[in-house]
DNA sequence: ATGGTCGTTAGACGA
């Protein structure tokens, strides 16, 4: 089973290309994020003409996660418990996505990016990725069998050689003492970074800016990231990022994650 | 030259 990630930002731009690359690398399940669309919005008919089955939710033309799926879309969940709401929003910001796919239980998710360290929306982002370990935690004590992907955007870098030069983001989001610790509790909850032992850096980003050249100066971001379960992990055979797709006019400004398991 | 580019949208805002 092959199983991607990407946030496309704008699923409406690029549903073709999209497409393009599920036939390419024989994509099962492809977890997608920024889709920038409502639900009624989302082109659907591309991807069910391809035989994927779609789950998707988004609220307006911001955040909005989906999960396309050619072996079985079941039990799908909108949030995960415990999600917290950005201001004054009645309902939670469409950034989480659950389904299971082929029996792997599937999170699309797409962490807020935080803004800037003195900004509500970083303190929002702490607060999300730590409700997001207490759950992902519960899942994994109650059925430690049914292997767990969380997929997506965690807009972190985990590590120094995940961005191309730390001297530019020495008081920025992305990078702090703060949401590394937010990742690596998620790490210690038992969820590995599968891609990383595939992709080793440094150099090996997913994400690049679309101003100051930064896609061909070949200065990156690796904040996209596949974290799997024990049960999960011990599958994985291979994993790659797609740097190609970064390349050309109408590209996003991330590149798709794909990781390969065995049946 | 204190920006640079995209996406949503119709003046900004978010990334």
């Amino acid at each position: 089973m092959r199983l991607a990630t990407w946030n496309v930002n704008s699923i409406r731009t690029r549903a073709d290309r999209v497409a393009a690359f599920l036939q390419r690398h024989d994509v099962d399940v492809l977890a997608l994020q920024e889709t920038k669309c409502r639900d009624d919005q989302f082109p659907e008919m591309v991807f069910s003409a391809l035989g994927y089955e779609v789950a998707h939710v988004g609220h307006s033309q911001w955040n909005g996660v989906a999960i396309l799926s050619r072996v079985g879309l079941d039990d799908v969940t909108l949030g995960f418990p415990g999600q917290p709401c950005w201001a004054d929003d009645t309902s939670c910001e469409a950034r989480a996505l659950a389904a299971t796919c082929g029996g792997v239980r599937v999170w699309s998710l797409y962490v807020p990016n935080g803004r800037t360290l003195a900004d509500p929306h970083y303190t929002y982002k702490l607060e999300w990725l730590g409700a997001l370990r207490d759950s992902a935690a519960g899942w994994l004590a109650e059925d430690p069998a049914t292997p767990v992907a969380l997929v997506g955007d965690w807009n972190i870098a985990p590590q120094d050689d995940d961005v191309w030069d730390m001297s530019v983001f020495s008081s920025a989001t992305h990078v702090s003492a703060l949401e590394r610790a937010a990742f690596q509790a998620v790490v210690d909850a038992g969820y590995t970074d599968v891609v990383r032992p595939h992709t080793p850096g440094p150099g090996v980003y997913t994400y690049w800016d679309y101003t100051q050249l930064r896609f061909p100066r070949r200065e990156g971001m690796r904040i996209d990231f596949v974290l799997g379960s024990p049960a999960f992990a011990s599958r994985v055979t291979n994993a790659l990022v797609d740097r190609e797709e970064r390349k050309g006019k109408g590209a996003s400004d991330h590149a798709p994650v794909v990781v390969e398991l065995t049946d």
